[in-house]
DNA sequence: GCCAAAACGGAACAGTGTTCCGTATCGTTT
DNA sequence: AAACGATACGGAACACTGTTCCGTTTTGGC
């Protein structure tokens, strides 16, 4: 995975090249720092780790959003891009919403917290929360609206409804061996083809 | 509701009437404050509210969790005493479970911010998990052993993991108009039936 | 080499939960 | 009624958050 590319665009150009290289510097002591104590590490941690002042996190990642937005930005895009492909695979459309959750499930499992971080309300994450939305419901409503066509599931759950509560379902799966957050989903997505 | 009966055990005679008076008032500020501002209202904005310092605050509840549990005391235990009353009055196990179920939901999504809290991992709120847990864990546990042994559900999922999961559905739920718990749960026990 | 613009660093602020201890109150005992 | 020890009180102080701000340093075009 290559972090450098991020927001790369002619802007960068316009950029002091240290300004650069702190940029992607704090990128990766970020990506350690959720690795080891997942997304809600101090921003003093990254800034230490990357070696860089707090101001300097600050005006590269305007809120902490910003910066978890950057480290993810890449699966969330892949989860996106996926659905379509799914969807044109499998042997039904409620076969590709299940995989495609699988997906989801999967992403958001391995980043110890984030599940918790999209639901917490606090303010300062309504950027991340909007990204998540903007990015990953149209697929969703696809793959929804094609079960739907099919006829194959009930009609009363929307997709944000079913991402807001799979996404859910995940939070705390990280730290509890006993609790199976992706048998939970594969539950909630069986739940569905009850017609009611 | 009575709270002035909270712990009201022959420990209480020992005490000083004015600690006894000030426990109550402060359990008096704390359901105020929750019904407000959730059951994350600063422990600054109790103490006020009760006119009382934060020490007083802190030695009669230790830490946050145990005020939480104080103020809903009540209310977990009317949830958990009314599990083997819909067991005997429904139609099926699995009817029981579902009505249970809605019990829980309606509960937790009517007391902002506490099935986030739930689950935060926050080590002050072990405390409130635990009681959870052994307060409605053994319910859950009789009504889905009940509807398995009538070959009514799957048998993957146990009591806990069903718990978490339905206790993570209500996260966020009340303060996000679009997005109902109720039906997400009611789709979970759905999905329950389904054979595996 | 100069110098304005750009970027940096970290002290300072505001808001948490929690601890600590000098002071005030209570209720019993004389 | 007075004295006194145990109990309880209040709030300043601490540790830890995220975030802002501004004096200082670095950069890169002239």
């Amino acid at each position: 995975m290559n972090q450098s590319d991020e927001g790369a665009g002619p802007g960068d150009r316009a950029r002091r090249k240290d300004a650069r290289r702190n940029k992607e510097t704090l990128l990766e002591a970020a990506v350690a720092a959720f690795l080891t104590s997942g997304v809600n590490a101090p921003v003093r941690d990254i800034a230490s780790r990357a070696g860089v002042g707090l101001g300097t996190l600050y005006r590269h990642f305007p809120t902490r959003a910003d910066l978890i937005i950057a480290v993810y930005r890449h699966q969330v895009d892949a989860c996106a891009e996926a659905g379509p492909a799914l969807l044109a695979a499998a042997a039904t459309p409620h076969a590709a919403l299940r995989q495609w959750i699988d997906l989801f499930v999967d992403f958001l499992v391995t980043k110890h917290g984030l599940a918790a971080v999209l639901r917490s309300g606090d303010s300062g994450f309504e950027g991340l929360h909007t990204y998540f939305v903007d990015r990953l419901l149209p697929v969703c409503a696809e793959l929804l609206d094609a079960a739907i066509s099919a006829r194959e599931i009930r009609t009363d759950i929307d997709a944000l409804t079913l991402m807001r509560g799979v996404g859910n379902l995940c939070i705390g799966a990280e730290s509890d061996p006993g609790y199976d957050a992706r048998r939970l989903a594969g539950v909630l997505v069986d739940g569905l083809r009850a017609p009611r």
